[in-house]
DNA sequence: GACACATTTTGACATTTGGTCAATAATTGA
DNA sequence: TCAATTATTGACCAAATGTCAAAATGTGTC
């Protein structure tokens, strides 16, 4: 849109150097190894600079949350064009979503660490804001499959309950599911050995519960999914399944 | 077991307060609120004393949320002891599950805390083995009932899936839906304005997917509930609805 | 090209905090 | 009573965040 100065474009290239620096290290040695000298350094600029761009390291840890879960929002509206019955779409989302998780374990670490408050209240309204607009429309996508399903009369929802508060339950399940996979190490020795299939069983079975056809035995997913896969996220699932 | 000699008793009496000190800074000011000096302070000792106790800042949110999550064990193992069909027992397990989370909502706080990797990293290996104690304790009552189901056929899993994984699917949707309900402000803008009852909607819905009879259609499991919270759980049953 | 003015960058500095440890105090038991 | 053991202390260090006056760089004008 607006045609940038060479500083403006150089001034965003550098801090999206800052991210590119910063990433790694929060992801590889964690939060405490995150240091803003390390950062100057590494980007061959002094501190003071560095606090040009974010005025807190929170306000950087949020800005790498922000980056990711704009990645995930990409991938839901490449997922929400597939055309289909209203569950086909919701088992297009279900693909994205799990295809992110193996793309972007960290993403859950990250947004875990942007969730305690101290690092929370530490960080500006704007960026918050940035946030907040990433995950409603997320949310937004999802619910208007399940708006979909309920006009197309694929579903029922029980009385009282609203197309969000499904997708606040499909959100729940993956969210605690892949955060514990990203930092719990005692499931394995739990019996939790596939998460990520468990978590795409128990999606199915809660669909299934809420009774929204066709049923997953009265349809062939699998095929769904591999069409999804072959057709919407070539690129993404060969990384993912490259040694699987 | 041990009788414990006088100094024993107040080394042990004075860990517990710093354990009371830490937990409401922790909970209304936050993790960078939380340091050394003030709780020596408080504590009326100095701080190498409070050193004595626990080696480092971290150690002490495990602590933390090891005595919560032994609060949360000792209310799962009541709600176990509930006599009857394998899925009324579950329901039992989530009432118990629902009001540990009305209770302390503040728990997934100090557990998303404790999970991040570079304050997991600081803390002592016998503390880790005693949280993962308190999980596997909790898993293995859920799991149990779960056997139960399968032994009595009122469900029968998937092939492959081990009722270890069936249980991590109802903690993924608890774990993630409570902590975000603890940390998200961004909810009732969402349109989520009963997370609990959403929560309890899905469960529910997740086990009717997975055949677990009787189904929610063919039992009034809301007396179940009302049974439970009367005879298991009075006393948490009116803190929590007190003022509803 | 010289100059004034605006903008950007710098790194020394103040401050806070986690953590250490030699010195000191208190307790124990013979 | 007194030596030996144990517990407590707080000065001290190191590392990190965040600030800001000064220096450097860039920009526009005559």
């Amino acid at each position: 849109m607006v045609n940038e100065t060479r500083k403006e474009r150089e001034y965003l290239y550098r801090e999206q150097r800052i991210l590119d620096i910063a990433r790694p290290v929060i992801v590889q040695e964690g939060y405490h190894a995150l240091n803003m000298n390390r950062i100057a350094e590494q980007l061959e600029y002094s501190k003071g600079t560095v606090y040009n761009h974010f005025p807190c390291k929170e306000e950087i840890i949020l800005a790498l949350a922000i980056q990711t879960l704009e990645q995930r929002t990409e991938m839901f509206q490449r997922a929400a064009r597939y055309v289909g019955r209203s569950r086909e779409r919701m088992q297009a989302i279900g693909v994205a979503c799990e295809l992110f998780a193996r793309m972007f374990p960290e993403h859950f670490v990250v947004e875990q660490l942007v969730r305690i408050p101290s690092i929370w209240d530490k960080t500006s309204a704007v960026r918050q804001q940035q946030l907040y607009r990433g995950e409603t429309c997320c949310l937004s996508l999802v619910s208007g499959i399940v708006h979909q399903a309920v006009g197309a009369k694929d579903m029922s929802l029980p009385p009282g309950m609203v197309p969000e508060e499904l997708v606040f339950g499909l959100w729940s399940m993956t969210f605690g599911a892949y955060s514990m996979l990203a930092t719990n190490s005692n499931l394995p020795a739990l019996g939790i050995v596939n998460g990520y299939e468990a978590v795409r069983s128990h999606l199915r079975h809660m669909l299934d519960g809420y009774g929204w056809r066709p049923l997953d035995s009265e349809h062939d997913y699998d095929e769904v999914v591999q069409q999804v896969m072959t057709q919407h996220f070539p690129i993404e699932a060969a990384q993912v399944f490259q040694n699987a």
